[in-house]
DNA sequence: CAGTGGTCTAGACCACAGC
DNA sequence: CTGTGGTCTAGACCACTGC
């Protein structure tokens, strides 16, 4: 039951900075002086702040001091999965489209690529209990180990697309949200008879380099598709 | 220009993980071999390893050993605040309504208060060159060093007007962005006379217990904004 | 039992802030 | 100059895993 003093530092100096109200740029206690307050050794208390620093309340200026952070009051973590979302789960998918083309000047813009430079276009439509609720189109870049056969296709979520082949952890990947009305093609698609927003979301992804290796744009319906976001 | 020893170690992990192809629950070196082959004491090598760990690369399991962890591909991180997008910014706003109301069911429900509780209603409207781009309508239970002053309302983003008065770092968020088609009275707010899609995030606000303390709905024209995120 | 990671100590030397 | 944080060593003891 007795935690290590390195999260006793932490959690103390973390609710002194919360109840005694502290201000941001207001100064820590030193690491001397914390070793003497808790009977530890440097290391220890070093531990604990740099949990602290981790955990973005505080941070440090070598030769000065340790500080209070300026709390981020507007970053978001957001889980995005084409597949599934907190309202509910694409069940069936239907390939409406796998083939090789020459992009336009728009895409070729977007990959960076020159415009004889063949990309690969994968369109499908996402169905949940029988409805369907996205159309999805993906253009990748050929890669080695790219994924060919049609049933890895229908199912993969665009990052698990392309990281077949990849280092680990070396896809970068962007996401763009956006809201817009839908186009005669999609209204078709979606059977969307009424007036109904769409909830656009386009992905970009891109090797270590951080050159683009596809981009993948996914129209949900509005009804059907909220994302979530949390953040502290 | 010798950088410390830690983060050679770190660096060297890093890419072999991803360059010499190892896959997701492999195991890394001992620690005890990691000393001897930087020669380095076991202090530094764990802080090596534990930037690893906290930049999801890899986790340990007492009394086995480190392992290469999964990737985590659907993960983005979202700025997002109300008055600045990374379109272009709100420079005015006008506030439409300041008064105090009682809750109706949806409302008492998403704040979990009775409905006999009294909430702050503040309603507004953001403008970017002189057009009306979003809606805005916040509630907010009351709460000591509250902004009182309407020119504080008016250009105050939600987390900045419930931070106020609050222990720094207290303050938890979620996002909930979604697209709609706008009804008949934010058709008039934002002058919208064709088809358009509204892009509506709603933010909610709790204190360090978990208690919603506010919620914010923001309802921008789908043509004025888009969201960004990005992950790795 | 030996091997693993988790916690902790008591030193050391350095570069840098600021007086 | 003293005080600060940044790096690093060489130990120690513990709890846990797996044979």
């Amino acid at each position: 039951m007795t935690s290590p003093v390195y999260l006793k530092i932490f959690e103390d100096i973390k609710s002194k900075i919360n109840n005694a109200g502290l201000k941001p740029g207001e100064t820590i206690l030193s690491e001397a002086a914390l070793c003497k307050e808790y009977g530890a050794s440097r290391a220890t208390v070093r531990k604990g702040l740099a949990i602290l620093v981790n955990e973005g309340f505080i941070y440090s200026i070598p030769g000065k001091g340790h500080f209070v952070q300026d709390p981020q009051h507007n970053k978001y973590t957001v889980f995005y999965d084409e597949m599934k979302n907190s309202i509910n789960s694409v069940d069936k998918t239907k390939l409406l489209e796998v083939n090789i083309i020459l992009p336009d000047e728009r895409l070729a813009n977007e990959l960076q690529i020159t415009k004889n430079k063949k990309v690969i276009i994968i369109r499908r439509l996402f169905y949940t209990d029988g409805e369907p609720v996205a159309y999805d189109v993906k253009y990748l870049l050929y890669y080695k180990g790219m994924p060919i056969v049609e049933k890895e296709i229908e199912y993969s979520t665009f990052p698990e697309m392309m990281a077949k082949g990849m280092p680990l952890f070396s896809l970068k990947k962007t996401l763009t949200i956006s809201a817009q009305i839908p186009d005669d093609m999609i209204k078709k698609y979606l059977d969307i008879y009424n007036q109904l927003a769409l909830l656009v979301v386009e992905q970009k992804l891109f090797d270590h380099e951080n050159k683009p290796i596809g981009l993948g744009i996914t129209s949900f319906r509005g009804d059907y598709i909220k994302l979530l976001g949390s953040g502290e």
